[in-house]
DNA sequence: CAAACATATGAACAGATATTTAATTGTTTA
DNA sequence: TAAACAATTAAATATCTGTTCATATGTTTG
């Protein structure tokens, strides 16, 4: 478990921040969200992301690369597809966190 | 709570997803996350966090202005200064999780 | 082996955005 | 009220990056 507080030196270096930073940054394009979103629950081929969301297939897998860098999502190659699934719990985490910050009412105190 | 699974229709809407994705894209920028993190623990001047940083007090103002408006960060004003804390613990949350997922062995099959 | 299918890669372009500089607004105090 | 301090805002620039188009790599099947 890699510290977040800033009041632990040593973690939360610039290069932990970074690596943080690209992530989110990952998360942070629409079409790549979306995709994401197609790997949650089960495998799915390039083509059927493709497809999905309306994106062409070329997009779809430059994307795939990025997020299979950083590990977001995992590849599997069966016949001539190859199938991407979320790489671990953490990833939907993430996205269920921030989905309940927008649903969090506007004026809370530090809820 | 906003669901995330596209399995729900309705739900993860275009709109959802892209209110999702701005939100991390704004964490998405090193600078801006920094600004988050110097906001976590306790309320803290532009200008301190700009010293914190290293950044101009310009740059710190702009990011939080982005941060307020996504709701990230509240501002009080004390004076001449004005104080900036993290909006809510989901924020925190969603860091923690970005981290484990870093943290993460790499060859883990659905951990 | 050639053709067809699925995915990946490279280069180039267009649009977005982080940062700087300069000027402005707001608050206190002398 | 003027001067000093703190923060915000606006305009301009330079960089980055998402997307497209064209091509290449890999896999199966005739």
């Amino acid at each position: 478990m890699i510290s977040v507080s800033s009041k632990l030196p040593g973690m939360d270096s610039e290069e932990n921040v970074s690596q943080l930073a690209d992530l989110f940054s990952l998360m942070g394009d629409t079409s790549r969200l979306r995709i994401i979103l197609c790997c949650l629950h089960e495998p799915i081929s390039v083509s059927d992301i493709a497809a999905q969301l309306a994106l062409s297939q070329s997009l779809v897998s430059h994307h795939l690369r990025l997020l299979k860098a950083a590990r977001m999502v995992r590849s599997e190659r069966r016949g001539k597809q190859v199938f991407y699934t979320a790489a671990d719990h953490h990833v939907q985490c993430v996205i269920e966190d921030m989905a309940a910050h927008i649903a969090e009412p506007a004026n809370t105190e530090h809820a």
